[in-house]
DNA sequence: ATCTTAACTGTGT
DNA sequence: ACACAGTTAAGAT
């Protein structure tokens, strides 16, 4: 049986992002892609998730602030499936005000696991729901870009826009 | 300042 | 059991 869900473009000046609902909350958000195909809206799924809309307004909205550096209030998240380290991770990245940055040693500290550095990092490029949840914010030690999983490109962006300097 | 190495955890296979 | 990852600190050059 298939999971009950519905994929719905983003529409915002950086491009068209992609979201994922399922009944708990927003579980996914995809960069934009170059091919240019047409996102369908799944009404079969989406008329059985009666906050959709509602939702994805937040979404939208929550979207376009981050992208323009600013706080944002967001939908749920449906971490369904996710581990529990994972998590915390995620959950303390959500901390993160816009135009700070912490490290990834600084996060393993803060979930009580400091030698786990390594495997913060594994969580953040497992992270489903970038910019909303700001791993982009997460630098190496040194002070450094570090990685990023959807590309050092938007990394840099987002942090520009922020005021972060690297 | 740059390069190499060893240490360490969570996760997928 | 094994290999890898968006790391890090320490040591060598």
């Amino acid at each position: 049986m298939k999971s009950l869900s519905a994929e719905i473009p983003v529409v915002t000046p950086s491009g068209t992002f992609t979201a994922r609902y399922s009944e708990k909350g927003l579980a996914e958000l995809n960069f934009p892609k170059k091919d240019r195909k047409k996102n369908q809206v799944n009404s079969q799924s989406a008329n059985r998730i009666p906050q959709l809309k509602k939702w994805h307004r937040l979404t939208e909205s929550a979207l376009k602030k981050v992208l323009t550096g600013k706080k944002a209030k967001l939908p749920p998240l449906d971490w369904n499936g996710a581990t529990d380290f994972q998590k915390s991770v995620w959950r303390e990245m959500l901390k993160i005000a816009p135009g700070k940055t912490k490290s990834y040693g600084e996060i393993a500290n803060a979930i009580r696991n400091p030698k786990a550095v390594r495997a913060v990092g594994g969580a953040c490029g497992a992270n489903p729901i970038p910019v909303l949840v700001p791993c982009h914010r997460i630098l190496a030690a040194n002070k450094k870009i570090g990685g990023f999983s959807g590309g050092l490109d938007w990394k840099r962006k987002l942090l520009t826009t922020e005021g972060v300097l690297l």
